[in-house]
Parts: structure tokens; C-alpha cells; sequence
DNA sequence: TTGTCATTTCATTTTTTTATGATATCATAT
DNA sequence: ATATGATATCATAAAAAAATGAAATGACAA
């Protein structure tokens, strides 16, 4: 295991409060999948709803988290939002947590 | 942003709940802190207690948490338990975090 | 074998997160 | 103007995570 000092640990001590709230708006079995859709592509609520099986109430909750943090954003057309992923960090945790938990 | 197709989608669907579950054990801003003691190298828990601050039980609770899901481990050496990291996924998404949070 | 240090475990409370149901908004069609 | 579809917001209930205090364990040392 490799474990050197390579970065300064005081840097993220005074953002771990950051960091942490970052990474707990991906650390949620739903949200994951609404991400995962959405590495597809962008989708609209609906689909999204359809697809992962969410209620209505709770899917815009969890798009209000993401977006909070900055890993969704949405764009309207007519009555419709389309949602898609802007966080090139969470896609990048999300490709570490496929190779580790969906191994080939 | 890239966003092509690059991952199988379902297999992460279907280890979303284990993924959430690891991300989750990151998720905390204490542990966060601990953890970027760890990357230092081992230390043992009453070292971690005074580095952070956090009350005893808290820390052996946190601890618990990250052995849990195989981000830590200890080794005991009379009756003081020494702590290091055992994931590098762990240290992989600490090194992102840092680069995003911790800005040069 | 008694005490003590380092740490965990247990029980309980407090705080945070998630889910649920009802209502509101906003854009559009009639 | 009224109705409808798509979605967000608000209030509250339920569930999960974190903190706190007390007691237990395990490894020594006296």
C-alpha cells in the first residue's frame, strides 16, 4: 500500500467539511442510480422517475441535492426539465466505484 | 464533459447499495480528518484523539465505521492499537478530493 | 491479584437524512 | 380564464447516523 505524504494533509483538513458534503451527496444507494441513468445521457424527471422506481417527491429531492452540490444541472424545455451530469469528479468516482463493486 | 456510455450501467445499479455503503464510511467530515492523519502513516488512537479532537468514544466509533467497510485496519502492540489505511481506493478518491477542495 | 491504561462496547439522546402526502408553481393547451 | 401536465416546495413522519456517558475488556505493571 502505497502511502507517502503526497499532499498536504492540512489542505483538506480545513475542507473536509466540504469534501465530506460533496461526497455525501453521492454516498446514497438512490442517488447513485439516478447518476447512473444519467451517465447515459441527460434525462427528464420522468424518465428518471420511471426508471429507478422513485416517488415524484422523493426523485426532486435527491436532483435538489445533486444539483446543490453542483454534480446535476438542469435545463428546461417547455414543461420539461432535462437533467444531466456536470461534475466530471463524480464521474470519475463513480467509474472507481464500478471497477471496484461491479468487477467485470 | 465526457459522458459517453463507457461503464455497463446495470452493473452498478445492482451494487449501488455497497458503493453508497463505502462512499458513506468516507462521507464525514471527521472521518475525512482522521483519515488524512492516516495517510501520514499509522497512528494510534489516542495520536488520533489528540490530533483531532474528537472525544474517545466518537473516535473508536468512527474507527469501527471505516475497519467496517475494509478502509482501515489495526495491529495492536501491548495494549495501544495502531491504525493505518487499507484501501487505496480510499486514498484514490482522498487524492481527488484534495485536488478539487484543496486548490494548489 | 489489584490497579491502571488504552480502547471498545453498550445504552441513550440528539441530530441529520430520507420518505411521504399535500399543496404550489410554471408552462402550455383549450 | 380554466384545466392539465411536469415538477418543485412545504410540512411532517420515519429511519439512520452521530454524539455522549457509563460500564466492560484486555494487556500489562506493581
Amino acid at each position: 500500500m502505497k502511502q507517502g505524504k503526497d499532499f498536504q494533509v492540512n489542505d483538506i483538513e480545513k475542507n473536509a467539511g466540504a469534501a465530506a458534503s460533496y461526497l455525501k451527496a453521492l454516498a446514497s444507494p438512490h442517488r447513485l442510480l439516478i447518476l447512473c441513468q444519467l451517465v447515459e445521457g441527460e434525462k427528464n424527471v420522468s424518465e428518471l422517475i420511471a426508471l429507478t422506481g422513485l416517488a415524484q417527491t422523493s426523485m426532486s429531492q435527491h436532483l435538489l441535492k445533486l444539483k446543490e452540490e453542483g454534480i446535476v444541472d438542469f435545463r428546461r424545455d417547455h414543461r420539461t426539465l432535462y437533467y444531466c451530469i456536470t461534475s466530471d469528479m463524480a464521474l470519475r468516482i463513480m467509474q472507481i466505484m464500478h471497477d471496484e463493486f461491479c468487477q467485470s
